[in-house]
DNA sequence: ACCGATAATGAAAACGATCGTCACAACGCG
DNA sequence: CGCGTTGTGACGATCGTTTTCATTATCGGT
């Protein structure tokens, strides 16, 4: 069953340095298709006999100014020579370069945004309210992803100012100070989400994340919980929550029984086998805090396969209200964030700003408890 | 005890459109936050002064070519001036403009992608896996959200191309004939993905969706199942998988008791209201298979309410090998398909490209049937 | 008829980098 | 010692659009 149709190595011309590259076709085939590292690029990746603004012109009898104008501020042309133009476009299939506008215009309709992965609904809920509302007012995002491996970030942010977006939108609050030197020195309105810090950059739209688990910590212990026990990734802003999780049990002269920190992401898998490592721990009813419902997730499907009754021997609250978090048995607590303003309000800030609107603009997104069974 | 500290409504301005942005400022009160829609853009969106290329030039003793090379072909300098160039590139903080590079040069070093939505883990897989093997030759991934309404798709490509991409990833195999002329006019290369087709737009990674369906339909009739049924969202895609499904039953002569589409994205709540809305047919065993495992789930969750007992009564297979399909009671069985490996494959066809590589290269990836105990 | 205001259009000069080409030096070889 | 070869750097042209500034038509009021 494991048909491979054509398989050909094709080496470019002359050049046996550039041989290697793999075309299969398969039928239903296991494939390591793998291909080499380019050394050298096409000398064009545009084709040459691209139309461009003078051909329109041309075309329409006007100048290239014109056909500019038409696109960019219809209401300063005279109807008729604007349909005349537009039907030139239409009929050479004409597609502005916005390269070449970008660089005359000094302004390159584009943002970028980075976070640490889309794989996660949070991040994804963010950015796609952030990319539609971006798009609506006529900006492209370009979206980078930076892992939980924040080494990279500076030279990430090097490579996006290099392609001098408008704005840019960045997780979290902590910026290296070469970072934080080569954003101010660019001069690019910045929006930082997810986090709330007292030095931002310059905008940001987030939320306390250890006044989130000082928060659950608050709900739990007027509940008359007086063991309590944290899993969280090991993220900043997760850790974050879970230290302020302790931290107020801790202020209240309680105890945490079992503090695991597992690496990021989270998932339920790891959930599981967290709960399976603190078994010991549950001869006594306790509290759970996990930094994502994830975890929270993986927590419950383990408890109840070793009988562990939720709540009452193990209280469980999550984090991010997932769907999930509402199709399990039981169905569990958890704090839920707007994701979606976080993402709009992020918007709103640049394209403010891009208006010419100055100041520096801070929010604050509230969370809530979402009380379910399992607690 | 959910104290949300300070929360405020603002509506913003006097268009009503937009408002329920939430403003909450803690401390320092004299925050102006007021963000209303742009309607002026800011003279230039990039500081006047920044440095350039012949800044560099000059304080390196240099000619502005030769920075360039520095950057671009650093093994045709001498060690010595490269070593000038670059401290004086770290003094002035100089970052590369890309967008004036890429307008001589006529290569952006981008490439844009389109996919419907990244909130689900099989895209975000095949994105994540794309984007990394993309940075790491050098290009920056645009990427774009269409959504299941394939109105804007053409759009959203008009605009793509004018920024000037040196390649295209789209997401299927069905193009419209205006936008397959927008593509084959730009000469940009194009990969599409997750889908086959017999005359693709250019490049092709993907499986073919019908064969799911029939190869899932196979499953169940070899383990001796005569009733069957069908979730799937309605997007295309998952239109197919479920019509190769219902195809291959009713050829082997068998019946389709239950057939139900649902709205685009598919989610755990759809999954669980369609199993409540085919309880009546359950009288009988039935094998039902879900164009994806968010549906599975659901469905699952709501037969366990309801006591129909999994597999026996009902079986289930899903769609994408989530992390979720394992840990529900029971496990499901689905299709695993990997993403990543497309995300890879497609990166790799576009960089073959762009090293001057030509051919039309398409490639099917495999999928399985992963068996646990809901089968 | 004249004037100034306003609208519609053009011409030429940026925008900041890269490319092709050429000049100039250092170097090896007969 | 002179000649080609090779490796480096400089110069000017160019990429396709927008900006700035200038020009021409239009028009109502006096």
């Amino acid at each position: 069953m494991h048909t491979v149709r054509t398989v050909a190595y094709r080496s470019r011309g002359a050049d046996e340095r550039y041989a290697g590259a793999i075309r299969i076709t398969t039928e239903d085939a296991s494939l390591p298709i793998q291909a080499p590292m380019p050394r050298v690029q096409a000398r064009f990746a545009t084709k040459p006999g691209a139309v461009k603004i003078t051909d329109v012109a041309i075309a329409a009898g006007v100048a290239p100014m014109t056909v500019s104008r038409v696109l960019n501020t219809p209401e300063r042309v005279s109807a008729e020579t604007a349909i005349r133009v537009r039907e030139a476009i239409a009929r050479l299939g004409y597609v502005p370069n916005m390269i070449a506008g970008g660089l005359s215009s000094r302004r390159s309709r584009m943002v970028a945004a980075i976070v640490p992965t889309i794989a996660h609904p949070m991040f994804s809920e963010v950015i796609q309210n952030f990319t539609a509302k971006m798009r609506a007012a006529g900006y492209q995002v370009m979206l980078s992803l930076s892992g939980y491996g924040e080494a990279n970030e500076e030279e990430l942010v090097r490579a996006l100012l290099g392609r001098r977006p408008d704005g840019l939108l960045l997780t979290g609050a902590e910026r290296t100070p070469a970072a934080r030197r080569l954003l101010a020195d660019s001069g690019i309105p910045v929006v930082e989400i997810w986090d709330v810090a007292d030095q931002p950059t310059d905008m940001l739209v987030g939320f306390d994340h250890a006044d989130v688990g000082a928060t659950v910590a608050a709900y739990f212990i007027a509940r008359g919980h007086d063991r309590f026990a944290a899993f969280a990734a090991n993220d900043s802003r997760a850790l974050t929550r879970r230290q302020g999780f302790t931290d107020a049990v801790r202020r209240a002269g309680l105890t945490v029984v079992a503090d695991t920190v597992i690496p990021a992401p989270s998932t339920i898998t790891s959930g599981r086998q967290a709960l399976r490592a603190m078994l010991p721990a549950l001869d006594r009813r306790t509290a759970l805090f996990c930094s994502s419902d994830m975890l929270a997730f993986g927590a419950i499907v383990e408890a109840a396969l070793h009988g562990i009754a939720v709540p009452d021997r193990l209280a469980v609250c999550g984090f991010g209200n997932f769907e999930l978090s509402q199709t399990v048995e039981p169905p569990f607590t958890t704090v839920n964030v707007e994701g979606g303003l976080i993402g709009r309000n992020a918007a709103d800030f640049l394209l403010a700003r891009f208006a010419g609107q100055g100041g520096a603009q801070q929010v604050r997104v509230p969370f809530k408890i979402v009380e379910r069974a399992s607690t």
